[in-house]
Formats: C-alpha cells, structure tokens, sequence
DNA sequence: TTATTTTTTGAATATTGATTCAAACAATTC
DNA sequence: GAATTGTTTGAATCAATATTCAAAAAATAA
C-alpha cells in the first residue's frame, strides 16, 4: 500500500482557481494547473474527470457556502428586511474581497459553466434567488420596499450590481475601500441615488 | 478585374456575433461563422485577421455607437441630471433588447476581450464611464444626488446592474416586458428599494 | 474572345494542448 | 526484505480547429 502525500485534490483546486482567474478557462492548461500545484500533469486526472469537472467543482464549493451563509441571512427571523439586504451586501462583499481571484473566475466563467451544464444552470442561481425571493417578498408584506418594483427585476439588478463591484474590486480597477463600497451600495439599495 | 459580390465582410460579422452569443468565443469555429454567413471559411480571413480580430470588431462597433449616444445625452443642457440617468438606462436598455445576441456576446466575452488586448482595456469602458461622471458629478453639484454615494462604485454598479439585466433578458431568463424592466430599475435608481 | 486582375474557395497543414496509460514509486504488510 | 497495493508520474497519443495557400471562378478590359 501507498498513502497518499498531502491533499493534492484541495492543491489542484486551488491551482486552478488561480490559472482561471489570470487566463480564463479556454486558455488556461492543464500543465500550468498541475506545475503551480506542484503535481504531475496526469494526477490531475486521478482527481478530476476532465478540465471542465475542476471548473464545475470550484463552483459547486463557493455556491454551497453562499447558499448556507445567504439563507441564515434570510431566515433569521430577529432581523428586519432592511437588516437582511444589509446583511446579504455585506456577507457577498466580504467573501469575495476575502478571496479575488475566485471572484474573478466567478464572474468571467459563469457562461462556462452554463454553456455545458444544462441541470447546473437551473439550480445555479437558486440559492441566492431564493434567499433575496423571501427577504423581498417580506418587504413587501411589511410594506418597507416599494411594490412597484418588479422582484425579477430587483433580483437581478442586485445581482449584477454586486458582481461587477466585486469583479472591479478584484482586478483593481476599483481601488475604493471595502467599507466604503459596502456602505455606497447600501445607501443606494435603500435611498437610491437621490438625497 | 472582379468585383466584392454582396458584403461580406457585414455578412461574416452578424454571423459571427450569433455563433460567438450560442457557444461562446472559444467554441466558436471558423467555419460555422463561414457557413452562416454563406461565405467559404477561407473568406473569413480575408476580411478578418483571426478570430479574435472579429471579436475586437464586433466590440468596437458596439461601442463607439454606445458612446456616440450616451453622450449626447450626458452633454444636453436641456436636461436635469435625473431625466439623463433615466435616457440613458432606456438607451441602454433599448439597444440590448433590440439585439439580444449581441447583448449576450457583450457581456459573455467581456473577460476575452480584455485578457487579449490591454490597449484596449483602457480605453474599454471609457465612453460609458465619462458620460456617466459627469452627468453624476453634475448631480451632486447641483444637489439632487446623494453624496454620500461613492462615484466610482455608483458606476459600476449601475454598469453591472444593466449588464446583468439585459443578459438576463436576452438570454429569455428574466421574461419581463422591457416596460416594465426600464420603469423598476428607474425606480430603484432614483428612490432605492424603500418607499 | 482572350487576357488580366481581383475575389473566392476549401482541402491540406500545423499547432496546440487535453487526455491516456504503462511504468516507477513508496508505504504497508507479512 | 520481499510482496502487495494504491499513488504518482510525464512522455506519447490523439483530436480539434485555426490558419494558409494554390487553384478556380468571375468580372472587367483590351
């Protein structure tokens, strides 16, 4: 018998995250993946099916913990929906300052990964459509968010919004401080632009 | 002598933009383009230098009309600040939604772009991003915007926001009259989310 | 009609890089 | 210390497809 040396699954993943994010996931090869995570080209193989199931696991990964973290947000029944969308920006900022180079391949692979995973993209959004679904819909019951408003919109609108602050961040095209990004879109989710 | 048949080079283009948007950049073959634009796949690089040459075109097509439009709406003196956010999301949203696949190429193949080419990085957002500053730091000269709201996260968050929603429209995810979709985001721009 | 010139063609070439697999290796057991 | 068995290796294979280019076609000129 032979053990295994270190956890080269977790190495290879996290290898990969950081070729994605610098040259996108077509461009990206497998032999950089295996140098930087200091493995042979064929383990990577021994851990993942193909390229494609490395992507597809990085994905799965972050969105379970978004799903978890986004839903105790939602759920927790001592918060105000105010709180809640404050909560969720916040939580959404943090994870993705904490790690940038998964927020980049968050947001430049997501076509990616759609593209060649038909049952993937139905669930895809689903974790943090529902959450903001429950939190929004409470609103509106409350009679704190204003009901003309299309949800689908809204869902989307924060979505989008928050990608593309967070991805800037990431790439440095932003250089705004993390506090000052949160508490901007804050401001704005609730009071919107005007004084 | 002979003379051009048609115009190709119109003909390559449009079809390219319908692959690039059903498969994505890098997915894409040549001569699928060649085929749907009735042309041979040798043709294509008559027209084109590589595959990414047409990428480029397709995006600075889009974007000098983008910035011609949006800055003659930012550069109005007829208009109060608020009525030019509002032009300038039903612009935005206007021509997205009367060319879906181009919407969906735009915001898939962003990162292709930008990884390729650094010139271009540079002057990318340029024409959406001055337009915008001005007619925000005319809203908060004159007062009417919050300015306690960070300019540059404003940006891009309302960039993100559009991006994701006319994705999300063009890719039939969304499926809310555009109506509807220009009177929520506007709404949520001026007022925020509270009533 | 024939020659000239430009456009168009698409099969052949060349490159790139994902994936495979037989061999080497290192723990563990006996 | 030899046998066993799971782990690791990386060069060889193989497939995909972007790009090239010599030949064919068509328009115009002579």
């Amino acid at each position: 018998m032979r053990t295994k040396e270190g956890n080269k699954e977790k190495d290879i993943l996290e290898a990969a995250v950081k070729v994605f994010a610098e040259s996108g996931f077509h461009r990206s090869k497998i032999s950089k993946i295996a140098e930087l995570a200091k493995v042979a080209t064929g383990s990577v193989y021994v851990y993942y099916e193909n390229k494609y199931d490395i992507l597809r696991k990085i994905f799965e990964k972050l969105w379970n913990r978004l799903h978890r973290e986004l839903t105790t947000i939602a759920d927790d029944k001592s918060l105000t929906p105010e709180e809640k969308v404050d909560l969720m920006i916040e939580k959404l900022v943090d994870t993705f300052t904490e790690e940038p180079e998964l927020s980049i391949v968050f947001v430049n692979e997501q076509h990616t990964l759609l593209e060649g995973d038909d049952e993937m993209s139905v669930r895809y959004y689903t974790a943090y459509y529902k959450a903001m679904d429950r939190v929004f819909t409470e609103g509106i019951e409350k009679k704190v968010f204003n009901s003309n408003i299309d949800m689908r919109v809204f869902k989307d609108f924060m979505f989008g919004a928050l990608r593309n602050i967070i991805h800037n961040q990431a790439r440095k095209t932003l250089n705004v401080p993390v506090d000052k990004i949160k508490r901007s879109i804050q401001i704005m989710i609730k009071n919107g632009l005007k004084i």
